[in-house]
DNA sequence: AGCTCTTCCTGAAAGC
DNA sequence: TGCTTTCAGGAAGAGC
């Protein structure tokens, strides 16, 4: 699942060869998950790529004009998030596509930038550079960027638990499923636990061990649980690291107490019970914070 | 405000 | 063996 580290390796891959590079052609599969594939085909080709940004877990492709007027009025973003299996490539164009290859972009050198999505829970628009900052605005603070004064004020004030704030795009913008699990692990907090209720240096040890399981992630080229495959193909490595993501049943790494798994805030959650104490979760807990053993089938009221 | 449920989709793996 | 069911999950929207 490409969250901040796949997407930020991927973009640093796509960075190293593709500026400079026009597209020449825009080709496509399947197009329910591109949000105006007319809109693209008509404003793209002809343009000129002069970068390639990271936003939360979207992906930038900056388009100017290949010459003439570059301000903004020429300029354009192709704006792509990668879903749950999306894979955004770059290949020579003779070269064989993968099943579930539904963008091909054509570029002046003979390659192509190709977009592989076999659950198309992705997504693909374009903007105007002029509308990039409101569409910027509307994301929440990079967490290897944001403060930590503003993050332990954007924290306290929320009455959320710990998981479904870290989730929450409009809050922190690129925490997915995996990092939340291994960060709150690293801090020692349940995720279950009340933001608001927690004490100022829990919050700065959050912080502190989102950005450390980020920057380690990137450096190791991310996770690759399925899917995920970086810019040329090739798997991450961070998923040989993870603490709690999917070891429910298996010891801890620091007590040795078994990994558990339960829903929080509608999410799949991996924790130690020993490391991350549960603390006074409220009431409320009872019922949404169901602790359910994970049981591949069966018992599944379908109503 | 925050939570649950549903929807989208495919393929792997469990279940029978 | 082979068909069926379940599950995974990012994001958005409805409803409570």
């Amino acid at each position: 699942m490409p969250e901040l580290p796949e997407v930020e390796t991927v973009v640093r891959g796509l960075r190293s060869s593709l500026p400079g590079r026009r597209i020449d052609e825009v080709r496509f599969g399947k197009t329910d998950f591109v949000d105006d594939p007319v809109l693209i085909s008509e404003r793209i080709p002809g343009l000129k790529i002069s970068g390639v940004e990271r936003l939360g877990k979207f992906i930038c492709i900056e388009l100017g004009a290949e010459s003439v007027s570059e301000n903004s009025e020429a300029g354009h973003c192709l704006i792509i998030h990668l879903g749950m299996t999306g894979q955004l490539t770059v290949a020579h164009s003779s070269e064989p596509f993968k099943l579930h290859t539904h963008v091909f972009f054509g570029l002046d050198d003979g390659r192509e930038l190709r977009y592989t999505d076999i659950r198309r829970f992705g997504r693909m628009l374009t903007i105007p550079a002029s509308q990039f900052a409101e569409f910027k605005s509307r994301l929440g603070k990079e967490p290897l960027e944001i403060g930590a004064e503003e993050f332990c004020a954007d924290f306290s004030s929320r009455r959320a638990r710990l998981k479904a704030l870290l989730l929450d795009q409009s809050v922190l913008c690129g925490v997915g499923n995996i990092y939340a699990d291994e960060s709150l692990f690293r801090a020692g907090l349940h995720p279950a636990r009340i933001a608001e209720k927690l004490k100022k240096d829990q919050l700065l040890a959050l912080r502190a061990a989102l950005r450390d399981v980020l920057e380690e992630a990137i450096v190791s080229r991310g996770s690759s649980i399925s899917d995920y495959r970086d810019s040329e193909g090739k798997r991450g490595n961070f998923q040989l690291k993870h603490r709690v993501y999917r070891r429910d049943g298996k010891p801890c790494v620091v007590c040795k107490s078994i990994i558990r798994w339960m829903i929080v805030a509608g999410r799949s959650t991996h924790f130690c019970p020993t490391c991350q104490p549960a603390g006074r979760i409220r009431k409320a807990s009872k019922k949404t914070a169901k602790l359910k053993p994970r049981v591949k089938s069966k018992n599944k009221k379908s109503k």
